[in-house]
DNA sequence: TGCATTTATTTAACATGATAAGTATTATAG
DNA sequence: CTATAATACTTATCATGTTAAATAAATGCA
């Protein structure tokens, strides 16, 4: 059987895993997780969404992000309004808070984005982008 | 601001989650999730390790690891045996059954993994290996 | 219109992720 | 030797991952 090192989910996560542990404590910093991190981001990139398009943007499984909004709504960083012609979507969108707190960390995290694209150097990092792209629409594809 | 969707992270959970989509339902349908089969493939390799060790190989945190191994060992999958120069440190293996259950199921994953050779194509497998080891490296590198 | 079906979201249950704190054992300085 | 620090795990706590089931609103169709 081929290497047990060399398992592709493994290599993604530990990748993954790497980049994270740069951006983690910023975020703890601020008592975010870097789930809420997401969907804040997804709010700002969409201007108010619901919880279905937000949890495509977000990669957030539905019962996480239920749970996330609750915890976000709590803390008055998102608010829900009723959408009128169908009344089982609420539509999110950032609260002036939520927006204060993204304006905050937002740019402290792309600085430390551009240390990795200095680090690792920006054509193997468009290269790895694209592969990753290819590899998703791959395997959607045939399914 | 960068765009939301040109986000490193996200890219490699979704290739990541392309790819434990093909594997999950066949691992599910022996009663294991993923992070027990990374301990169990882990045990396989190495023929018998202690937790420290056993939590490198298979990317898991200790407190996980102590639960999943606790759960191994109520379904007999796996067996402690004392380390007789370090009381802290147990030896983990496998048990007849747990290896059973690997020769079972391993093959069957291998052949999943096959598939995405084939739909990917090796040269550009072998590319995104690379590319993520060289990731890892970097990122860890200037720690 | 009335009802079965589909869609959107939530709840529930169990497992893991992440951090901090606790416990026991070993190594080390004095 | 012995107090202290370091090491190896485990527990505890809160948040999320994963799947199945429940709920509620909208849709399709007889």
């Amino acid at each position: 059987m081929r290497d047990f090192k060399h398992s592709l989910p493994m290599e993604l996560m530990r990748a993954r895993e790497a980049a994270m542990a740069r951006f983690r404590p910023m975020l703890r910093d601020h008592g975010l997780t870097e789930q809420q991190w997401r969907v804040i981001r997804a709010l700002v990139d969409a201007g108010g969404a619901d919880v279905g398009e937000l949890a495509r943007k977000s990669c957030l499984l539905a019962p996480s992000l239920t749970r996330i909004l609750q915890h976000l709504e709590s803390r008055s960083l998102i608010k829900r309004t009723q959408n009128s012609t169908d009344n089982r979507r609420a539509i999110i969108s950032l609260t002036a808070r939520g927006r204060r707190l993204f304006n905050k960390i937002g740019p402290r995290l792309e600085s430390l984005y551009h240390v990795i694209e200095d680090e690792f150097g920006m054509e193997r990092l468009e290269a790895l982008y694209t592969l990753l792209a290819e590899f998703y629409e791959t395997l959607q594809a045939s399914r």
